[in-house]
DNA sequence: TCCCTGGAAGGAGTC
DNA sequence: TTGACTCCTTCCAGG
């Protein structure tokens, strides 16, 4: 289906504009494998309703293509203009349906995405320029001013839309397809006639698709603050942003408005006595797509509520279907069904399998072939890490506001974006099948709460939308989505809209309230792992993919067209009503590492923690083969149902020279355990005096002290002048750690070797506290050293964050716990792989806008850091640096790899 | 009546 | 291949 809408654009796009020409040719590009429909710039709102930039637009243009599941912006590259991003060149794309093979009508034909170009603040004028004073025509608050190809912008989870809502509406869904891809009929009469040729392909294609899920969308609720929004601060429509009604009202089937509770789409399963052969999928019996259920709520009349002034509407429609034209949507649990599928061009990623790198291989004529459907093609985690190295200012053109999926710092220059109170761990979403399962709620009781910092000057819009938590870069969760809660109880007005299929709740943020907001309005929506899982490049699987986080993101008007984007993440959220039940969950500890002597105290933070809750650490091997388990004394006393008090078990090889990666889980009994936490386990001290010119100083030779180095194994000795965190070398574990990266402290490095390297190398074996690493992730201590602009970050960054976190000081929140507190409220750093944690943030290139305390960090900062960006490293990248780091080094006699 | 919430049934998927 | 177990999705019921 993607495919046909992408077609579908393509030849419209052509139709219109000729880019032929301008369309990189196949496999331009270079890495054109890795390029996504996403190509246009992602920022773009797929909201219906949302006019194309140009007045002039034909009718012809068709919306943008369907965001691509699974898909991420392509990270766009620095344009030759400093400043200026440029996005990927477009793939081809082959119609005839989603086989991209002959298959499908149309088949050979392949057609070429144009290249777009989308730019953060540039010195010169893009291209586009021209179009840059047009008004925001999108009255989205997104002004662009991109050309109309842009619009078309795909989005990962266009999607979800695509898939989703884009190929079914929801028949039953709580809340109708803001983002319903096929929607009003009488709309699409007018769009009919403008591409009907183009629909029968994507009917085809559909057709030959199983239809993605429907994608609710909240009731519809006017714009709250359609006057004085802030985004007509880009522009002087907001029109673009049709309210959510339209949204509603422009979507076939499904709930009106009024019934916000959906009807099952086949009733209440009675298993029982549905008659369905237990073998046959739920989903067909008893969720079929529109068209399918019998009893579907006849089409709401067409667009009865106003729209904004500006909202064309029938161009988001252009080349849709009917919705009764949709097939019906199939499940992967239907053999003829999934036969139907074009698995031959699927990539194994279909179903989230796909290993990292497998769409990479450039294997000649096969990969020529996938190229047809390249756009179906997922970049590998890696190839995205990568692709973001380095990070971007996130200063952005109010006509090209950043994707959904860039990694955005929380804070820039003044700016912040704060999460003042995070909400629970736990919430457990709503199925489209089920009524709304209420809004999101803070752990303190009430609800999360928002605040912009540094700013006050005009009432501003706040995004937010539901993000992943796993330890890849944040971005929208493809399992998820935000469902806008309204009732009595509901005190923030709040308005949903579509951001490259991915839906946004918008609020207002007012210089009256402090430019902050109580989030009482989001709750989670849950879509169906099948549904979300057959969608064309989709990688992720959505089983045990549960845990998410809430992202915020607001754009600061700067003047000059540009505008300051700063994000911020929750902390994750456990969304499945199983693991909120019974699972422990471990949201933060410290310390993070501890002398291989343990020892020392543990204090986890968390939820669902038992008084029989068991703490275990584990080591595994390369292989993952566990190689090491014990199990930590619990301290009962000091432990409750959040707290679990512990100490650190001692490590079975207290030889070792190097940082030991290891985990520990909690577990509430058999197969109830939390996901499991990394943890260090610290040579003991060496004493190692500084040679200057040696680049492996402070590690033992197999061939007695090297470089003057000796192992201490003596008892304790009187504290050092430094603490273990306060000493460079800590800050280099530290930070390795902080960023995730099982990797130990990289101690031999090349290069000039960074002032930090004389004096002591490893943690002292002080005993106390002071052989233990303060928490990296958890830091409830201001870090130490001057300069340092993490220090006082109490809520940094969950470990395995590929991102550092480079927003600069702040001091500690006043909410924040105590320094020895167990437990940060409002910014708890969660240590959980959470990466593209809210402060993480890209980080700031180096170049790029980043402060200057970052730039101008020593120690760690000339060795690893400036190495290897930090920024979307990748666990392989991980990998390839310890191996190659650590590779020289000789392990001292007595170090035997943990059996 | 609607919304929210907790619990659980039953099938699918995984080990 | 089979059984046990876990997870997902839907349904039920009560406040």
């Amino acid at each position: 289906m993607g495919a046909a809408s992408c077609e579908d654009e393509e030849l419209e796009f052509k139709l219109v504009f000729g880019e032929e020409k301008e369309a990189p040719p196949l496999g331009t590009g270079g890495s054109g494998e890795e390029l996504d429909s996403e190509d246009a710039p992602p920022c773009c709102r797929l909201s219906l309703g949302e006019p194309p930039p140009y007045g002039a637009t034909p009718i012809g243009i068709p919306r943008p293509p369907p965001p691509r599941p699974g898909m991420h912006s392509p990270p766009p590259r620095p344009a030759p203009s400093p400043g200026t991003w440029e996005s990927q060149p477009a793939r081809s794309v082959r119609l005839g349906g989603p086989g991209g093979g002959a298959g499908g009508p149309g088949g050979g034909r392949v057609l070429e995405c144009p290249s777009i170009r989308i730019t953060s603040i540039s010195p010169t004028p893009d291209p586009p320029a021209p179009l840059e004073d047009a008004p925001d025509v999108w009255g989205d608050g997104s002004p662009r001013d991109y050309p109309p190809p842009e619009g078309f912008g795909g989005y990962r989870e266009a999607g979800a839309q695509g898939g989703g809502a884009f190929f079914s509406p929801s028949p039953g869904s709580s809340s109708l397809s803001s983002w319903s891809f096929f929607s009003d009929a009488s709309d699409e009469a007018a769009l009919y006639a403008a591409c009907d040729e183009v629909e029968s392909e994507l009917n085809e294609a559909a057709s030959r698709f199983g239809l993605g899920s429907p994608l609710p969308s909240p009731r519809a609720s006017p714009r709250p603050w359609t006057p004085e929004d802030p985004w007509s601060l880009y522009g002087p429509s907001p029109g673009g942003r049709a309210p959510e009604d339209s949204w509603l009202l422009l979507s076939a089937p499904g709930p009106t408005p009024t019934s916000p509770r959906p009807a099952s789409p086949c009733g209440k399963r009675r298993y029982s006595s549905s008659g369905t052969p237990s073998s046959a999928s739920p989903a067909l019996s008893r969720r079929g797509s529109l068209g399918e259920e019998g009893p579907e709520p006849p089409p709401p009349p067409p667009l009865p509520l106003t729209r904004d002034p500006g909202s064309p509407g029938p161009f988001d429609y252009v080349g849709a279907p009917p919705v009764e034209s949709i097939p019906q949507k199939t499940r992967r649990t239907s053999n003829e069904q999934a036969v139907a599928l074009p698995r031959s061009e699927e990539p194994a990623s279909c179903n989230g399998k796909l290993p990292s790198g497998t769409e990479e291989a450039p294997s000649g004529g096969l990969r020529k072939e996938v190229a047809g459907m390249d756009y179906l093609a997922v970049p590998s985690p890696l190839a995205w890490s990568k692709a973001r190295v380095g990070g971007h200012s996130p200063i952005f053109r109010t006509s090209a506001l950043p994707p959904l999926d860039w990694p955005l710092p929380s804070q820039y220059e003044q700016l912040e974006l704060r999460i003042e109170v995070q909400p629970r761990a736990h919430h457990r979403a709503h199925y489209e099948t089920e009524g709304s399962r209420g809004a999101v709620k803070a752990a303190p009781g009430g609800h999360p709460v928002v605040k912009l910092l540094g700013y006050s000057e005009k009432p501003l819009t706040l995004q937010m939308f539901i993000g992943t938590a796993d330890e890849r870069n944040l971005r929208p969760h493809a399992f998820y989505q935000v469902h806008r809660i309204t009732g009595k109880m509901v005190a923030t007005a709040s308005y949903e809209a579509v951001v490259s299929g991915t839906k946004v709740l918008e609020m207002t943020l007012l210089p009256e309230n402090n430019m902050a907001a109580n989030i009482d309005c989001a709750g989670i929506l849950k879509l169906r792992n099948s549904d979300i899982e057959l969608r064309k490049g989709e990688t992720d699987i959505g089983r045990k993919n549960t845990r998410v986080r809430l992202v915020f993101r607001v754009h600061v008007p700067q003047g000059s067209g540009k505008v300051i984007s700063v994000q911020a993440a929750s902390v994750p959220i456990e969304c499945s009503q199983r693991s909120a039940q019974e699972l422990p969950q471990v949201e933060a500890y410290s310390p993070s590492a501890c002398s291989v002597r343990g020892g020392e105290e543990l204090v986890l933070t968390g939820s669902n923690f038992l008084p029989d809750s068991k703490v275990v650490f584990i080591e595994r091997g390369p292989d993952g083969k566990l190689q090491w388990e014990e199990e930590a004394v619990v301290n009962r006393l000091q432990s409750n149902e959040v707290t679990l008090t512990l100490t650190i078990p001692e490590y079975n090889n207290k030889r070792v020279s190097r940082p030991v990666q290891v985990y520990f889980y909690v577990s509430n009994g058999r197969r109830k355990r939390s996901p499991t936490q990394s943890f260090k386990f610290l040579p003991v001290i060496f004493k190692e005096e500084p040679l200057p010119d040696s680049s492996l100083r402070g590690f033992p030779s197999t061939s007695g002290p090297p470089f003057g180095t000796e192992m201490d194994f003596s008892p304790p000795r009187p504290p050092y002048s430094s603490y273990p965190h306060e000493d460079p070398a800590y800050e280099t574990s530290y930070l390795s750690e902080a960023f995730g990266y099982s990797t130990p402290p990289l101690y031999p490095q090349t290069g000039p070797p960074p002032s930090y390297r004389s004096g002591l190398q490893m943690f002292p074996e002080t005993g106390g506290a002071t052989s233990c690493a303060r928490p990296p992730a958890i830091s409830f201590l201001p870090r130490p050293f001057p300069g340092d602009p993490y220090r006082g970050q109490s809520s940094s960054f969950p470990l395995g964050l590929p991102f550092p976190p480079p927003a600069p000081f702040r001091p500690p929140l006043p909410s924040s716990p105590p320094l020895e507190g167990p437990f940060p409220s409002q910014s708890t750093v969660h240590p959980l792989p959470a990466e593209g944690y809210n402060e993480v943030g890209p980080g700031y290139g180096p170049g790029e806008g980043a402060p200057e305390q970052e730039k101008s960090r020593g120690g760690y900062g000339s060795g690893f850091r400036d190495s290897v960006p930090i920024q979307g490293i990748t666990l392989e990248e991980v990998s390839e640096i310890i191996g190659r780091d650590l590779s020289g080094f000789p392990s001292p006699p007595g170090e035997e790899p943990p059996a």
